[in-house]
DNA sequence: CTGAAAGCGCTAACAC
DNA sequence: GTGTTAGCGCTTTCAG
């Protein structure tokens, strides 16, 4: 059925001579708009069954040289491990992947001159547009770069504005709010939050926490918000912290899901029961998160819908465009079984 | 400092014209190994001056045209939200950037003819070589596609030999046995085994346990080996059947640590403590192992040194070449706190 | 030591 | 309708 002799790729100068037509004719019939271009139908019929029957693909690189595009997205993640951005760059890599593109990985190394290099890899025009998942502006090299850069570059969960990028947020402050009051529902008058570093996302939520208190007049100790680093380890941390105060707090809001997920376990080895002597609220909506005892009271994000929208931001949308050079998402509170009334013995 | 007609990338014959040389000697200068062909030693200060100045970057694709490689590893991932291939995956493109390549990614959808698609898009010479993550023995006209590229292709956890294709696993039989052992040790004679689809690694973790049961005499009730999903939820699943039984297991042995973090919560759940009344094993050790309570005993795997073996395979080694088709890594039984005595209510 | 020229696979004017 | 011709940015003979 196949030729055998499967030796060097097919390229359109083997197709034009096995058609008997040059191979100008050949691009023609395979790529312009089906009827658009005058060609006989027969001569048409028959290139495309000699490029399937030689089983022609296109060269993309060859392409990308004539100014094409090349159908790579490059991604860079600020941390690849974190759990959160794990689902985030498979919703990117499905929607890119809707939209006829790769992704090319490009997970931000600890080291700056790492994220240095990086850029000269991905912006040597090798993706037609980037985008930043995450927090950079403690990468500020890198971000001069980017602005250097002629791509377009599209900042998704970087928390802020980016100077001169469009950016994809979810809207933290709406998202903290409901948590509290949720919990403000239950009882809960003695509040913490454990953020990771203090940057983007986390910043926003942290002041949302903040300015909520100030504004309902809940008085709030220093020692009740607290910075770790944003994995298990680091909610652990948190929870020792504030389980050591004089007055602990009845619940905890964590700035990710990741480090509320520590906090539970270090509650359990504590000997507390959740919700019964400790609520809990995180932030993303993991999957863990569902499968967590007792399931984790958290801001789910439409992150299908964040994302494609990032990815119309710089390869142009699919249908109508984007208004905005920013565009911000309403997350929502997904209760679980991780927060309840506050426990009776809190005091006056 | 910089010029500020930025407008159009820099290419060699800007550089050249700024020189005034030709094209082709600026291209002699720019790649060549430093000395070793022939060029004044003045134009070629002159030259490389001129190009960094110029901000000069050389043009992948018409590189790849001429036949260079394209420095692009494609990966193609069965699960990407896996946390064990997440971790895999951040190893890889670690490894990748050093030897200067970058890593294209291929999650596999979930239906097949995605995975198909797939083929297509890494297949068009875009890559050097592609590495498989997991196990693909169910995606058969993925593989099949696989074989007919003309493209480097290693398996990477694929589990058991991929005909055709060089593998990099890990002993999977070793890790089991050294779980087993120690939860002998600990006067465990009643286990249970919870794993994922059968595929691969999965497949040959069960093996090892049944054949382990065999050899020293220990009777295994088929209800003690569970099939379910290969996440927290169906390690839940699984423990809930396991509880079930008349004649619990006093410990549980799960083919991934993602199962054996939904087995312990489901047991938690369930009034279990842990390792008081269960004791579980889990395989891979990725981060959240440590991160959670009381700490998860499993089987640690060189993820670095594998994923530095996958590659060599591809792209050719860095100083010797492997000598087999096959490389087996062999794995190590982390003990943490999940694992103890077996419960003395155990009856004879 | 260096320039001219060809060509990688493909697209796009421009002829006929 | 279809062939011819350039040329994308770069490497590589082949002449000087």
């Amino acid at each position: 059925m196949e030729d055998s002799s499967d030796r060097r790729p097919v390229t359109m100068k083997d197709v034009a001579r096995a058609a008997g037509v040059s191979q100008s004719t050949v691009s023609r019939i395979l790529n312009g708009a089906p009827l658009k271009i005058p060609v006989s139908p027969e001569t048409r019929r028959r290139v495309n069954a000699l490029a399937v029957e030689l089983g022609y693909r296109p060269h993309p690189f060859a392409r990308a040289l004539r100014g094409a595009p090349t159908m790579l997205l490059g991604a860079v993640v600020r941390d690849i491990t974190d759990l959160f951005f794990t689902t985030a760059i498979e919703a990117l890599s499905t929607e890119a992947r809707r939209r006829g593109y790769s992704v090319v990985l490009g997970h931000a190394a600890q080291r700056a001159d790492e994220a240095l290099a990086l850029t000269a890899v991905l912006e040597a025009r090798q993706c037609d547009a980037l985008i930043l998942l995450g927090d950079f502006t403690d990468e500020p090299r890198f971000v001069e770069d980017l602005r250097a850069a002629r791509m377009p570059v599209v900042a998704l969960w970087h928390g802020a504005e980016l100077e001169g990028f469009p950016t994809v947020n979810v809207d933290n402050r709406a998202g903290i709010e409901a948590a509290l009051e949720h919990l403000a529902a239950h009882g809960h008058r003695r509040l913490a939050f454990v953020g990771g570093e203090s940057l983007g996302d986390i910043r926003e939520r942290q002041a949302a926490f903040e300015d909520y208190h100030a504004a309902s007049g809940i008085d709030l100790a220093p020692d009740l918000v607290r910075h770790v680093q944003n994995t298990p380890a680091g909610g652990e941390d948190a929870f020792a912290a504030l389980a050591a105060l004089p007055e602990p707090p009845t619940a905890i809001v964590a700035a990710t899901d990741v480090l509320a997920i520590g906090i539970m376990y270090a509650a359990y080895a504590h000997g507390l029961s959740i919700p019964g002597d400790l609520s809990v609220v995180g932030f993303d909506d993991i999957p863990l998160a569902t499968a967590i005892y007792p399931g984790l009271t958290t801001v789910h994000m439409p992150v299908t819908e964040m994302v494609a929208a990032a990815v119309t931001f710089v390869v142009g949308g699919e249908d109508s465009e984007p208004a905005e050079r920013a565009q911000s998402f309403e997350p929502e509170l997904i209760v679980r079984r991780s927060t309840g009334p506050a426990p009776a013995r809190t005091g006056t």
